[in-house]
RNA sequence: GGGCGAAUGGCGGAACUGGUAGACGCGCACGACUCAAAAUCGUGUUUCGCAAGAAGUGAGAGUUCGAUUCUCUCUUCGCCCA
């Protein structure tokens, strides 16, 4: 048996891709463009196995793409600012930028070992200063485009980091590093106007055909039109406070109106402050954080004022006003008024403060009696208990004629509502894009000059600081500009900003002068098909979304409006998770004979507890090092793997037994293409005609390569594999006997051989050259005389069940069927004194007998 | 609580627009080779049944000559939002 050394194979084939520069792509309006982009990896440390699958899936495909004759553009880059390598260079004492450099690396290295088809020399990454002053460039022209702004906002306030978090580094109300209990605070932040763009980036969702319906709905959800109105309600109780504004999407409830509410931040707040049992109040509220979860969780809580406000639509009815800890200030005007019966915070809070409860909605159903306990009710029906609303129906009539009453009465306006927020993006961090803004010492914006970019990072400074370390850094943030002498911004940009536009980047990577150039994004923007998690499906997407659009605002050269015409979300790579005693143990460290019970390796009579599979993380330690097993089986091997087991937008369980069936399936492939490849050699004058055996490889081959394409072409990546294991479970039976004709064998070997190589390029293009063939970037023709059967099977049903299979002429007419049927003996039985009623033929699949 | 999606052998999963359910792999069983084991190769493998046969794609209904596929109700799970 010959043994296919993988390790020398793919270094040769490597290094010859690598020689060849054969995946540099150029510019080239004559030719038809594919633009294959994977998520940018963050340089952590090592490559994961979800960026296997990731990259694997994206290689898979460009190299299908390449084979098919297109100009395709697969680059790769560096996620490179951002919080682990601050984090990390503050616990090990180190530079980020050296921690960063050296992982880029490392992990470029284990990448490159995949045998990815990548134009390396367009390699980038955001944190170099080459990439980064084109960022600042940027917004700047954003800035002058109106589309950025400072304004002052709440964030998560940590008080013992002194820093601001994100949402996610709250966890349950504190701070993931100190642990402390993180507070509402006030600061001027940098906003990127992408509200301007809500209705814009709502409604080209229905233009991104290749995009999954579940990506599109979440970003519809985030962007959360909604459709209401706005109206004023008079208020009595302080001369200087003559109305407040509301919006509601539910108008059509106003009769049931029993409080009005607040923000604890309206500017009527202003009359209280003086208030110390409202300041307190008021405290309390800003323990509570800023995300929607946190809020809707919390205790609703009220406190009373001494206004009165009056129904617009009634004045008799006069309704106490307070502040609540549940409305916001960012929506709407900051104010809502509560109608209980209808909305469950709403009715919560009336309980609570024993208000009013008013049904003014009652199911279609329901006669007479309707009573609201303690669940509110927001289904359908119609109004009642509401004079001149009275018997619309909910939703459909309602709220649209309610809206049409108010705006007659001027009372209120249709107003439409987005719970998209603006995208704030400033971070008090030290390993980011600084923001291109300097203040003067009236303490007024002043934009860098161009002239004056990138402003970079200082290097090798002390991170063991309480706050942005560059607050501390008084030199470097001194800049003179215009003759005056200015303070640099010190927050840096949010690392969103970064992967909002790398895609562009990739187009011309080496213009110094500009972010990009023009031609190139003509031609090769957009990205056909951008591949990686779903877990980015709501923020990354929706930024990079409207960062184009931003670009595309006020321009009219750059023409683009949508960055990703093609999306794909893959599934993440899970694994058994194994813990003795509460300790999580790595699955290296873990043994099994009968694959149910597990053991320590080192010693035996430790029974280890085995639990649900999930995805790979450091902190279970059920992570597979993929570069462990690159050594172990190949590149090759690795990705038939990765790719075998489950449709790639799902899930994906590593184990062990498919690795190594894997890497079985790889030596036994080549050792039948070895021994193909001699027969066919040694049998070089055979002149036998085409026989039966000729014409079953022919129809074999051609069949297969189209299940390959289609396959290839619907992301069936899992059935591709499949249909590997049928090549070779075919040819190792053909290998069996001798009756073949050569040149066919060979004809349609190779054919099968090209169609195989996205998936398995070392092997299959070893095997290529073994057999003499020098161009290997083609995508075999399928002959169509081969994919129509001479002979079909045609299924015999009495009343519905499968009785027989009848194997006949292809286009076999229904009455000589019949007569089949009429002769056979197997079917006789079941006509035997029965009454054909009908029958149901449908052409070479089915006929469908009912008897009585 | 709302939205979206999923449910097929012991396991991962196939099945084109309603037309042979279980492709392919793993696991398992038996056999060959071997002193033996591993590796490898061969055969079998939805369930019940000796068999003929029957049942069968989460549960229940419906449409249809025919439903894994379409419709409705329910259960469970997953994801997102709250």
């Amino acid at each position: 048996m010959n043994r296919y050394n993988f390790k020398l194979i793919e270094e040769k084939w490597q290094k010859f891709w690598e020689k060849n520069n054969s995946f540099s792509a150029k510019t080239d309006k004559n030719k038809k463009k594919f633009y294959c982009l994977e998520m940018f990896p963050y340089p952590s440390g090592k490559i994961h196995m979800g960026h296997v699958r990731n990259y694997t899936i994206g290689d898979v495909l460009s190299r299908y793409k390449i084979q098919n004759g297109f100009n395709v553009l697969h680059p790769m880059g560096w996620d490179s600012f951002g919080m682990p390598a601050e984090n990390a260079a503050r616990q090990n004492k180190l530079d980020p930028k050296i921690w960063t450099e050296k992982n880029i690396a490392v992990m470029k290295g284990q990448l490159q070992k995949l045998g990815l088809s990548i134009d390396w020399d367009r390699e980038i990454s955001t944190c170099s200063p080459e990439y980064y002053k084109h960022q600042q460039k940027f917004f700047l022209d954003l800035y002058d485009k109106g589309l950025v702004y400072r304004k002052e906002n709440y964030v998560n306030w940590d008080p013992v980091d002194e820093t601001v978090l994100a949402n996610e580094q709250v966890i349950n109300g504190k701070g993931w590093r100190s642990g402390a209990i993180v507070e509402r605070k006030k600061l001027s932040q940098w906003f990127f106007n992408i509200n301007k763009f809500a209705d814009k980036l709502l409604s080209d969702l229905e233009n991104l055909k290749e995009w999954p319906a579940k990506v599109k709905t979440m970003q519809k959800n985030w962007i959360g039109k909604s459709f209401g109105c706005e109206l004023d309600f008079e208020i009595t109780g302080n001369k200087e406070i003559k109305k407040i504004k509301c919006f509601t999407t539910r108008p059509d409830t106003l009769f049931g109106m029993s409080f009005l509410a607040v923000s604890v931040d309206h500017p009527i707040a202003e009359f209280y402050k003086k208030n110390k049992e409202f300041e307190k109040f008021k405290k309390d509220c800003s323990k509570t954080g800023t995300t929607e979860e946190s809020i809707a969780q919390a205790e609703k809580l009220g406190f009373k004022t001494n206004l009165i406000a009056v129904n617009p639509l009634d004045k008799t009815i006069k309704v106490p006003v307070y502040f609540a800890n549940f409305v916001l200030m960012d929506y709407g005007f900051g104010a809502v008024f509560g109608c209980p019966a209808h909305d469950q915070r709403d009715l919560d809070f009336a309980l609570k403060y024993g208000l009013k409860v008013k049904p003014v909605v009652k199911p279609t159903e329901k006669n007479g009696d309707f009573k609201i306990d303690k669940i509110a009710y927001t289904g359908p029906g119609v109004i009642y208990n509401s004079k001149f609303l009275d018997n619309l129906k909910v939703p459909d009539e309602s709220i649209i004629k309610t809206i049409e009453i108010l705006e007659k009465k001027k009372i209120g306006k249709k107003k439409i509502n987005f719970r998209l927020k603006d995208w704030g993006v400033s971070r008090q961090r030290y390993w980011g894009c600084p923001i291109p803004i300097a203040y003067n010492s009236k303490n007024e914006i002043i934009k860098v000059p161009y002239t004056n970019l990138p402003i970079k990072l200082p290097e090798k400074i002390n991170l063991d600081v309480n706050g942005n370390p560059l607050d501390h850094q008084t030199e470097w943030k001194k800049i003179e500009i215009n003759g005056e002498l200015c303070t640099l911004e010190t927050d840096t940009l949010d690392t969103f900003v970064d992967s909002s536009w790398y895609f562009l980047r990739f187009c011309s990577p080496k213009n110094e002068n500009e972010g990009f150039d023009i031609e190139d994004i003509n031609y090769w923007m957009p990205v056909d098909q951008y591949i990686g998690g779903v877990e980015h499906a709501i923020l990354h997407l929706l930024y990079s979304r409207f960062f184009t659009k931003a670009l595309n605002y006020k321009d009219n050269e750059f023409k683009i409006t949508e960055p990703f015409s093609g999306l794909f979300t893959q599934g993440m790579v899970c694994h058994e998770t194994y813990k003795l005693d509460k300790e999580w143990l790595n699955p290296e460290d873990v043994i099994t004979k009968n694959g149910t019970d597990f053991f320590l390796k080192n010693d035996l009579k430790k029974k280890v507890t085995v639990g649900p599979s999930e995805s790979m993380s450091k902190s279970k330690k059920n992570t597979i090092d993929p570069e462990k097993m690159i050594e172990n089986y190949g590149a090759d091997s690795v990705r038939f793997f990765i790719l075998s087991d489950s449709p790639p937008e799902k899930d994906v369980q590593w184990s062990d037994q498919g690795m190594q069936a894997s890497f079985k399936f790889v030596q036994k492939f080549w050792s039948l293409s070895h021994e193909l490849n001699e027969k066919i050699k040694s049998d070089k004058f055979s002149t036998l005609k085409e026989k039966e055996t000729d014409n079953k490889i022919s129809i074999f081959t051609n069949q297969i390569i189209n299940k390959i394409t289609t396959n290839l072409e619907n992301f069936h990546y899992n059935v591709i594999i499949a249909n590997f294991h049928e090549i070779y479970n075919f040819f190792s039976k053909i290998n069996q006997t001798d009756t073949w004709n050569s040149d066919n064998l060979r004809k349609n070997y190779i054919k099968i051989l090209y169609a195989m190589k996205p998936v398995l390029p070392h092997l299959v293009t070893e095997c290529l050259f073994n057999f003499n063939e020098k161009n290997t970037n083609i995508w075999p023709e399928i002959n169509k005389k081969y994919l129509e059967e001479e002979f079909v099977n045609i299924v015999i049903q009495i009343n519905g069940k499968k009785r027989n299979l009848i194997k006949c002429k292809k286009d076999i007419e229904e009455s000589k069927l019949i007569e089949i049927v009429n002769e056979n003996k197997d079917l006789k039985k079941y006509f035997e004194n029965k009454e054909i009623i009908k029958h149901i033929y449908v052409k070479n699949k089915i006929i469908n007998y009912i008897i009585k």
